[in-house]
DNA sequence: GTGGTCTAGACCACC
DNA sequence: GTGGTCTAGACCACA
């Protein structure tokens, strides 16, 4: 079944959101083949032409690589993965950041409420 | 000007989570007065049996109260806003801890990138 | 603004208890004049002839009486008022039987919920 | 065959008291299947969403659980169904004394005429 | 087929 | 005007 995409937000972007994140998981591995756009199309249920641009976006980047004929590849440069992987990681620490103190936390205070959590998950990890 | 929902989250849930944190944030502050059942659907742009439910869920939660025919208030119980401050949060650090883990992050990774971060901010604020 | 009347019970019972009722508790007085036919079924929002056979059986009960152009009199049969009392009440303990045997109780324990709870309220009576 | 119901409360919770009274009573045995939405909508002659809405505080109570493709079974958990039941219990057993009291009865005499009702019944079946 | 959500529009009681 | 209830009918995901 497609994705569903937020409404509001290019769905290009989605698209590149997500195949990044299949990237940089390692859901998808350096130098394997990506499918073609028009599978990707009917797969995410989008125009070929958004999904034409999401990998024009992606090889932009470096992220993706494409031979001629043979199709669209993920890219092999570790390097570059790993700086995606920050980037994403970025984004998810100032979002989190952001919406604690849209709580009314301050830094110190959701720095003490995470590591808090985490000491919880450990003890339950080693429980079990 | 009307908000934009997700797709495939029921719309009177999106609907609580709004006013939940406008009320947490102290946006709306306690004992003040909620737009009517017929306003809050048509600022959101949606059906007044949706808005109608969820204000009714956010009462059941106690949240807010609502006074026959004078409207529907916030709830002057601090204790409970805090409670559910608390639990907004309790939300967005697993979710962040979640994400992290799905990049790849371990606890004590993403705990140094957090901090690193904050200090970051820190830094730029003193020079302001 | 008018009582309500349940469906599927013959309006004109309902309204036979509504007044039986508030003869027994003493809210109509032995001797006091009952409102015309034409204004209780005004009052109750009623056909005439509803509450006039409402009348008739509360008089050929004896509970009302009517003189020929003055109207219609609660009776000053203080025994007959008493006996009424009793049957009432012997509906409502019989009722209460039904539904707390209907809940699973037997005899015994209802007899001991009800005393429980007869115990608490004089409790909390004393502390006023 | 529809069931009749009182005017001037919802139907939804009527609706409600009726299936709680189902299980408590044992009529509905735990881990037993409900009748669908739009058939319990059909028996008791209601809108689909009217019926919805009970089961649904139903579900919210504990009483019943849904799983999503098969529908709604009564919950196993019998403390929850023991608890419900103390809690109708509670509301006859109150209701019972504001009536009796209503009628002019104290405590005491209440009491005296619930004991000589039920020995009365007892004296009955024996003779059966 | 199941539960769940949503809209459109109506009616009611309260004041 | 307010909140609250109800109906009629649609659509969706799940399996």
């Amino acid at each position: 079944m497609a994705e569903v995409f937020h409404p509001n937000i290019p769905i290009y972007l989605q698209l590149i959101e997500s195949v990044k994140r299949k990237i940089v998981s390692g859901e998808l591995s350096p130098g394997q083949r990506l499918p073609s756009v028009r599978d990707l199309a009917q797969t995410y249920e989008v125009n070929p032409n958004t999904a034409q641009r999401a990998l024009a976006e992606l090889e932009r980047e470096g992220l993706v690589y494409s031979e001629r004929t043979a199709g669209r590849f993920i890219t092999n440069d570790g390097g570059l993965i790993e700086m995606t992987r920050t980037e994403l990681a970025k984004e998810q620490i100032e979002n989190f950041i952001t919406e604690m103190q849209r709580l009314g936390f301050t830094n110190e205070q959701l720095l003490q409420e995470l590591e808090q959590k985490l000491k919880k998950e450990e003890r339950q990890d080693e429980r079990k």
